[in-house]
DNA sequence: CAGTGGTCTAGACCACATC
DNA sequence: ATGTGGTCTAGACCACTGA
């Protein structure tokens, strides 16, 4: 049977009935019982299953709806959301060139190896210092123009083989991969844009003079039981501007 | 009788009646039936006002709750948001000086006028070119450091006499002023974050060279109706970085 | 067609804030 | 003590998808 631990007699004090189905829901998820793609059994058969009225076991999908873990569809079912649908118009890709609307940069890979973790790089992914990681340089362009140069840093024990994978592939979508080859789900992600003077490689790749101002943003991705499994550093020209929208109808929860 | 219109027998094809009574409710808020800080009716009263089930009346004050429109206290009752309720940490301030968590920034007026709106700010605010508007410039610093020099605009016809109340008041917060002052609303905005080349005006401001790279954040205020009633420009020195949380746990809707 | 999620109802009990 | 929102139940009907 799939439900472990009886949720209805857990915790001290205890929490509501669908917010322990929900953990345990998210706890199944982690351990893989569906992949992204896949039909998550209906309120019907989660609420028998559960022994709750399918009014709390709706609630518990609804949380993880609202979350984006799940894809709700009426008359299909409820399906376990894919990283394209998780990261829908812009939710994760807020970077824009000009006034264009479009997000869309072509990707170039630069290059893909293996390394040990700085002190700062450790430090972030949460592991020791030395160990490995996987750095992946990729740029963005904008009809032919450079725009945006990319350094990001996976953690290799998470991701093994990830060099050898990534550098075969060459994705578009560094997400969709994670999930695919790494059964590794990304729902989460935090980004800090400031003001970056370019190095030698930057002026190099993005073909602007060393020292130039660049617009960057700094991302951490955080992985569905809260470990930070990607970090990514985007620096960008200065036609390039990052967006946000806050609050509004349907807005999702802010952190 | 406040419901104006019966929400059972409106639009073709009709949404549904939770969604509907929402939308009546957002149109009393706007109508200032009820003030920011204020007790809504309780849900069994609604419910009976609107001649729904509880259950349904539940589900439109709930989705009010997400978009912060309203707060919901267990015990007490449910109130119209204030400002600084709907903008909980972080939500709009999101600038942060060097690695200080703390968003806090001291406030100080260099001047409060009456203008004409350029071309590009009467598009901007959906108002005709040449309609007065009230400018306002803020200067807040870090420790006595400046760091953020904000320009901001308002639309007198929506803010009458803005100019005297805002060089009076002073506020250290924008939107609990236009929420006071003016009884407007501003649960939602955009903003675009890039690279800006400081003016004479910013160096003066901000004590740095004229051209030196400064970080850009441009706002735009939207009111519960939709209008625009508010244009930002933040500019701030390199250490200020800007940050965002995207998706997770009680993440708000992203536009 | 059977099965899904979406809406809606009517009731119960509870934790909590206020007076 | 009263009234609030928060949880939970058990049912009904509907719109839609897919075989």
């Amino acid at each position: 049977m799939s439900v472990d631990t009886d949720i209805r007699k857990a915790d001290r004090p205890s929490k509501p009935l669908y917010a322990r189905m929900k953990e345990d829901l998210v706890r199944r998820i982690l351990r893989g019982d569906w992949r992204p793609g896949e039909l998550v059994p209906s309120e019907t058969a989660l609420a028998q299953e559960y022994g709750v009225s399918v009014g709390t076991a709706r609630k518990a999908i609804e949380e993880l709806a609202v979350e984006r873990l799940v894809l709700r569809q009426r008359g299909r079912g409820t399906t376990i959301a894919k990283a394209d649908e998780r990261s829908k118009p812009f939710r994760f890709y807020r970077l824009h060139y000009g006034n264009s609307v479009q997000p869309i940069f072509s990707v170039k890979y630069l290059s893909v190896k293996s390394a040990r973790a700085s002190a700062a790089e450790a430090r972030a992914l949460g592991i020791a210092r030395g160990s490995a990681i996987t750095r992946v340089e990729r740029l963005r362009g904008h009809d032919g123009i450079p725009a945006v140069f990319e350094r990001l840093a996976v953690r290799e024990d998470l991701c093994p083989d990830a060099a050898a994978i990534i550098g075969d592939l060459q994705p578009a979508s560094f997400y969709t991969m994670l999930e695919r080859s790494f059964h590794i789900i990304v729902p989460h992600v935090k980004e800090q844009v400031q003001v970056a003077m370019a190095d030698e490689r930057d002026a190099e790749v993005l073909k602007v003079a060393v020292g130039s101002p660049l617009l960057e943003v700094t991302r951490q991705g955080y992985a569905l039981n809260g470990e930070v499994v990607e970090l990514r550093q985007m620096r960008a020209v200065p036609s390039v501007h990052y967006s946000n929208t806050i609050g509004g109808p349907s807005s999702p929860p802010a952190g």
